[in-house]
DNA sequence: CCCGGAACCTGAAGGC
DNA sequence: TGCCTTCAGGTTCCGG
């Protein structure tokens, strides 16, 4: 699933083929992906648009255009942005042509993903917290928005709008590496504790960009090919398999309905 | 405000 | 073989 590591891989490496670039064609062929529906608007708007910067916001990728307006795309659970993908994509659900000749497709096969087009950046910004891989995410902000909460620590950290861009494989495998329990409450954490997360938070998701995101499931990078970086999961998708430190059967615990994998004994409660 | 559950969506996997 | 149920999990919405 595309969360923070694989956001900002899609974002570098698209960034070569579209910025500069100016939209020479658009079609939808799925009118639940762009909002307002129809998507014809849309169309209209984004045509002989320059793109003018590509950037990322806790899950969501942005396109900077010239008339000043800003393309949002979030790829939810099974998105995916391929430039040049095959005619026969079962997939697709848009596709932009470039000045360059270039495509860019947006390949869903849950349809879940949404695309739309905002007047500025900040249309997002209220809804999402903290960017982790910033100066601004610090131990002390995060110990401080943990403070009081009741909710398990692992449903904590998916709240986008507390530290953004933490998915389900992510969070896991911060706990793992902070050895802490993924149901134990927010608001229980010592200070030692939220200080560990910190770090094993930012320690992780930097692992994860460098290894150009987790291909699990249907991620792709815009060139097609798959990121590295679940080969180094301990927790995440591993139920059953041991535990690189102890050897112990790593477990799996629904939380909030989302599958949690966790060390029974480098992770106690 | 805080918290938890359902809905959205489709393909894979498992039971019978 | 095939039908049915369950699961996957990011976000939004809704009720307590």
């Amino acid at each position: 699933m595309p969360e923070l590591p694989e956001v900002e891989t899609i974002k570098n490496e698209l960034s070569p083929h579209v910025v500069g670039r100016f939209i020479i064609g658009a079609a939808v062929y799925d009118d639940k992906l762009v909002r307002p529906s129809p998507a014809g608007e849309f169309c209209h708007k984004v045509l002989g648009q320059q793109v003018t910067s590509l950037m990322r916001r806790g899950k969501y990728l942005m396109f900077k255009l010239s008339s000043g307006k800003v393309l949002i795309a979030h790829l939810r659970m099974t998105g995916s942005l391929v430039i040049n993908s095959s005619d026969n994509e079962k997939y697709a659900r848009a596709v932009l042509q470039f000045d360059n000749g270039e495509q860019l497709a947006f390949i869903d096969r849950r349809r879940l993903g949404v695309m739309w087009l905002a007047q500025s950046k900040d249309e997002i910004e209220g809804k999402l917290g903290i960017e982790p891989l910033t100066a601004e995410f610090t131990a002390d902000t995060l110990a401080k928005r943990l403070k009081g909460r009741q909710s398990p620590i692992k449903a904590v950290l998916l709240d986008q709008g507390i530290v953004a861009g933490i998915g389900n494989m992510y969070a896991d495998e911060a706990l793992f590496a902070a050895k802490i329990h993924p149901l134990k409450k927010a608001g229980d954490l010592s200070l030692l504790e939220a200080r560990n997360l910190h770090k094993a938070i930012v320690k992780v998701l930097q692992v994860a960009v460098k290894n150009k995101g987790a291909s699990v499931d249907t991620y792709k990078r815009p060139g097609g090919e798959q990121g590295t970086a679940h080969h180094e999961f301990n927790v995440a998708h591993r139920h059953g398999e041991t535990c690189r430190v102890c050897g112990s059967a790593i477990e799996r615990i629904a939380i909030r309905n989302r599958g949690s994998y966790f060390c029974p004994k480098c992770q106690k409660l």
